[in-house]
DNA sequence: TACATTGTAATAGTAATATAGTACAATATT
DNA sequence: AATATTGTACTATATTACTATTACAATGTA
């Protein structure tokens, strides 16, 4: 199960930085086949946006076979084997770590100043 | 001084992307402070979009106080804020670290996966 | 059989993104 | 002083993203 974030600032629209959350969590093994998804309801109300966005998300990953919706069921991991490259991976990892060094530096705030806050952080 | 590249595919606005590279460009210390940027025209004109897009990208960081703009002159790398106290700096560093590490852990990576892109990453 | 829960669909309205075009104001250059 | 270059501002238009609301259909459950 993967703790669903939006980031606003990013200025990605919600319902891509859903599909991008699930195929990284498919990739990565967050995300198991045949494992449930969030309701469309649920995930919509834990993510404060509306219901529709949500389904946009799940329906784009139908069409890609990487997920499996049943009406009155649910949505579920699809049993096609499912991976990302390499360089998707790195890419989504600079990503995420160029803008929040860069929002480190715009507040006087050093590289070595995130690491060893990190390295001082529990989990 | 950046070669700016626009991926339509990624979904992510323009003058978002343009904020982006000129932060990151910042973070790596390729843009170095004080040294001027693209005219807004040029940029545009190189980018294949529009003047206000740019425009929009820059005046965006110049609320930030990341860039400096002078009328007729052009548009600069400006120094960061180093305007908070011993606290607040400790409280944001706290606060941008767990963003972080959430927004990290939320597309399926793991701490030292940030810990190794940081320490791989130049400046 | 009822009822709740699930995904789906459709409409409407608002905001964000991007373009095109034009014009203006401040500065630099000649 | 005249001209070019710079960022800025404005209107208009189109598309996409998101929200709000309502309703419906398929499945699971009491």
């Amino acid at each position: 199960m993967i703790n669903f974030i939006l980031d606003p600032r990013t200025g990605t629209p919600f319902y891509r930085q859903i599909i991008d959350q699930i195929k990284f969590g498919i990739a990565s093994g967050k995300l198991k086949v045949g494992e449930q998804l969030p309701t469309v309801r649920a995930l919509a109300v834990d993510l404060k946006v509306n219901l529709n966005t949500v389904s946009k998300a799940y329906k784009e990953l139908e069409i890609q076979s990487i997920l499996e919706t049943q009406l009155g069921t649910g949505t579920f991991i699809s049993k096609s084997d499912f991976s990302l490259s390499d360089k998707e991976r790195k890419n989504k990892l600079d990503q995420i770590a160029m803008e929040f060094l860069s929002i480190a530096y715009s507040y006087g705030f050093t590289k070595q100043d995130i690491i060893n806050k990190l390295n001082n952080q529990k989990s």
